[in-house]
DNA sequence: ATTTAGACCTGTCAGC
DNA sequence: TGCTGACAGGTCTAAA
């Protein structure tokens, strides 16, 4: 689910609240999630780790812990994080009582008053709770499991996260690496943006919407893209991306930030989702079509498809 | 060499 | 009310 600007917008949050935080224990309710190491040696590595600083690679989360060890969490579809005051309880009776619900729910979090009903919703899913030392609790929530968490040593960072292209808010997105990357490649535009080893960070959502700030349909092919085109498109996964940070993300269904807040870029998006709406710009109706296996809404006149 | 279907998972919503 | 199928911010693997 969540794409750059999800992550990031979770990134500052974490970077605001955790930095300085050591990780007193570690549950994990759903073994698959840890995808490195063994769930057992994960465990038993990140006790009393220090987390040191809060980064963000793509849509990779990675958090730097003390002894040289980071922790890379990618969330996929319904991957959150929810931070909890001291004082929750977390309760694990349905492991017994009903063993079924147990494998897709998870534990249930007790508030410290039992009027407090702020987070119970947001904290169901729970997969990886990491107990703080101060008393807060980290969860990580997941309803579909598709997330993954792994700790590396500082020195397999590039092996951790091989094959990521360049970051599209970095100085590192040229143009010219950009319109290399793109006439290298004959498959459509929407299906190349969505390549993590072309930009990193890219999703369906934004690029539905950086394709419509270019004008750009999502099955031209990306080497038949001019000059021109490429630079407004490559400034449009920029704004695009800069939109959706500074809105704290796009809440359809899942994501939500570290207090359990929906992200307001729902309100602001074009295309995505907007199929049968008027089209912004033109007044022509937004329409949708299955392409590399996504949805992808565009406008049909402002995004023509051009014969080559 | 590329495309595409299938896996991984669960919830929600539309339609009958 | 209940069942069925389509669909959802992602990515990997195997078959065509």
């Amino acid at each position: 689910m969540p794409e750059l600007p999800e992550v990031e917008y979770t990134a500052r949050q974490l970077r605001a609240t955790i930095v300085g935080a050591t990780i007193q224990e570690v549950h994990v309710f759903w073994e698959r999630t840890i995808g490195y190491p063994d769930w057992h040696d994960f465990c038993a590595e990140i006790v009393d780790r220090c987390v040191e600083a809060v980064r963000r690679r793509g849509k990779f989360l990675l958090l730097d812990l003390s002894g040289d060890l980071f922790l890379s969490v990618h969330r996929r579809m319904t991957g959150n994080f929810l931070l909890l005051p001291p004082g929750w309880q977390v309760d694990t009776t349905l492991r017994e009582t009903d063993p079924i619900a147990w494998k897709t729910r998870g534990p249930t979090f007790l508030p410290p008053t039992p009027c407090d009903t702020a987070y119970s919703h947001e904290a169901a899913y729970c997969r990886v709770c990491f107990d703080l030392r101060d008393g807060r609790r980290l969860l990580y929530t997941d309803p579909r499991k598709f997330g993954r968490i792994e700790l590396w040593p500082c020195n397999r960072e590039d092996e951790a996260l091989k094959g990521l292209g360049p970051e599209p808010l970095g100085a590192e997105f040229t143009l010219e690496h950009f319109a290399d990357e793109l006439s290298k490649r004959k498959s459509g535009i929407k299906q190349v943006l969505l390549d993590q080893s072309v930009v990193a960070g890219v999703g369906n959502i934004y690029a539905d919407e950086a394709l419509f700030y270019a004008g750009i349909h999502p099955l031209r092919r990306a080497n038949s893209l001019n000059v021109d085109e490429i630079e407004l498109l490559r400034q449009g996964v920029v704004a695009v991306l800069t939109l959706g940070i500074e809105h704290g993300g796009t809440s359809f269904n899942d994501y939500r930030d570290l207090w359990g807040e929906a992200g307001d870029n729902f309100n602001h998006v074009l295309v995505y989702q907007q199929d049968g709406r008027p089209c912004t710009r033109c007044g022509t109706l937004i329409e949708r079509r299955v392409i590399a296996q996504r949805s992808s809404h565009f406008c049909p006149t402002c995004q023509p498809l051009i014969a080559e």
